[in-house]
DNA sequence: AATCTGAATGCCAAGATTTGCAACAATTGA
DNA sequence: TCAATTGTTGCAAATCTTGGCATTCAGATT
């Protein structure tokens, strides 16, 4: 099924109101496919196809979307909330954020359904959505540590 | 080692300064384990030990106390920041975070080693830190989904 | 098609977080 | 111990995000 008509049908089934606003707002991430969109990116996006939406109402439409399930929140701890859309047909997939330099990997597998289905069974939770992010150093910033440190040293010994 | 000589060394190591301020914000942390806390009562709980570090220096710190990885970063989506200590001797634990109600619940569990593991060695990233949420429903709001369904039955059936 | 109801939007203000910069203070080395 | 160096703090301004409220508009009803 269409996204478009997925997007109208979900609205209905909560009793909530098909606009133009959250429609755009949606076309905006499907035009945009793989990227991280912060609420000012999705903002600039739509001035530029002169589709004017208070930045309001943009916050409240990605946070209605992802709570419908067309997209996912994601902070990589750069100070910015981004969203991106959710592909129910892949799998969920994870990220991987280098500390240093703030690149962001993705990382196809999932793998968690195990554990889910574990604290499921645990908990009596209903699981309906996780995120996973990992933090650490990427290779270039690994090996750019390793060519300063040498560096370094042999200013040590030169002194 | 205790965990303030801890911090001095890592500061050290790191060539940063060992000030009164981060001292003091590390110490809130410490005396309220297993508290969710935001930069603003973090504030507020060293106000009333007449502690005045100015609310800068509470983002700047926390922030840096997580570089270092004594305190873990948490969103749970309600739109502030939450940090909390980060034990080095237990296992990291995740967060189950109820999409209705807001309660954050605790899994003590980790069992990502292997899904680490294997990224590490796909991707040549050296992975220091992951921080896992699940979203659901928790038991007592599907009840009342439940209950509240169960009343709309019966008043379709009056009509 | 006209009317009605309440949800959604836009505007503006408030709250949360980050950033620039001058003043200050922890280290280092003399 | 003192001066020099440079990281840190506090303040205020800037930016990001949320919330209140009057107005507008989607969808139901007639």
């Amino acid at each position: 099924m269409e996204i478009y008509e997925r997007l109208r049908n979900e609205l209905k089934r909560r009793k909530l109101r098909i606009t133009s606003q959250r429609e755009a707002v949606l076309s905006v991430f499907i035009e945009n496919k793989g990227e991280h969109l912060t609420a000012d990116e999705v903002y600039e996006k739509l001035s530029h196809k002169n589709s004017h939406i208070s930045k309001a109402t943009i916050y409240r439409s990605v946070e209605l979307l992802k709570e419908m399930g067309f997209l996912s929140k994601i902070s990589f701890g750069d100070g910015l909330e981004r969203y991106e859309v959710r592909d129910t047909h892949t799998h969920q997939h994870h990220h991987l954020i280098c500390n240093e330099c703030g690149k962001v990997y993705e990382i196809e597998e999932d793998l968690l359904d195990d554990l889910e289905n574990l604290i499921e069974k645990r908990t009596g939770f209903k699981i309906v959505d996780h995120q996973l992010n990992f933090y650490g150093i990427c290779p270039q910033c690994q090996s750019r540590h390793k060519e300063e440190s040498e560096k370094e040293e042999a200013q040590q010994v030169r002194k």
